[in-house]
DNA sequence: CGGTATCCTCGCCGATACTG
DNA sequence: CAGTATCGGCGAGGATACCG
């Protein structure tokens, strides 16, 4: 079982949400794959910050938590499809819910570099969801 | 300009949010203050897994955040009061969504112990709200 | 009562290299 | 293409002690 960062100590359901949302990246993950299946190339391009190595790990936990969906087809050359499980559709609403409140209120708060969308920040592509 | 751990690199507005509300007992602190106005050994005492120290720098970013207010009457012995700024009522349907995904479908994840409501933990009494 | 100050641990995350 | 393997840093959170 893996420990969970949020687990028993915060004791409570948020601490279990956010256990399974609170990764660095998966929240950019889900997004991503809310827009629709993906494969692992595809989402690495998609969040160049994120390294193989992490990306790996993050979709692993995904899975783990039952999220989302990992297909792979045994071929050469490999080809791996993520793409949300029925049941990590419902954790759209609580993702929506995040992330409105960081669009709306997130410029009332001292040091937090709002989204320029400048053009050139192809990472932050994903926020158009 | 204190450094967020979901800051610019998830790159998402969900980053933001999670910056505020993702310290480790900061969704516990909020919905105890939620409850009403609350001094320092009461949150304390309300969360006594929490030692004094990280209860305080919590509060502290809060503050920062301006999601709570601090109010400190220069007495002795001193008392200090915080509650949820007006900004901060804005958090109550994030956190609710949060709390409401965790209790419904966090059973259904592996290795999360849900709520067993046993009476003797005192410290997740905050999940009645 | 309501904090600081100090030191420490632990695990998330990054960089890099290698593989079926 | 889609991963593992290995090494290492760094920062959040904890234990303990002391202070105005």
């Amino acid at each position: 079982m893996r420990p969970r960062r949020f687990d028993a100590k915060s004791g409570c359901a948020v601490g279990v949400t956010l256990s399974v949302i609170g990764g660095m990246w998966k929240p950019l993950i889900l997004f991503h794959l809310f827009a629709g299946k993906k494969r692992f190339m595809e989402l690495s391009r998609a969040i160049p910050n994120a390294t193989q190595r992490i990306l790996t790990l993050q979709l692993r936990e995904l899975e783990a938590d039952g999220v989302i969906v990992r297909r792979a087809y045994p071929q050469i050359p490999p080809k791996v499809e993520y793409e949300i499980s029925a049941f990590g559709q419902s954790l759209g609403p609580v993702l929506l819910s995040l992330r409105g409140w960081g669009k709306q209120y997130g410029g009332s708060i001292e040091g937090v570099s709002q989204p320029h969308h400048a053009p050139e920040d192809r990472q932050l592509n994903a926020c158009a969801l």
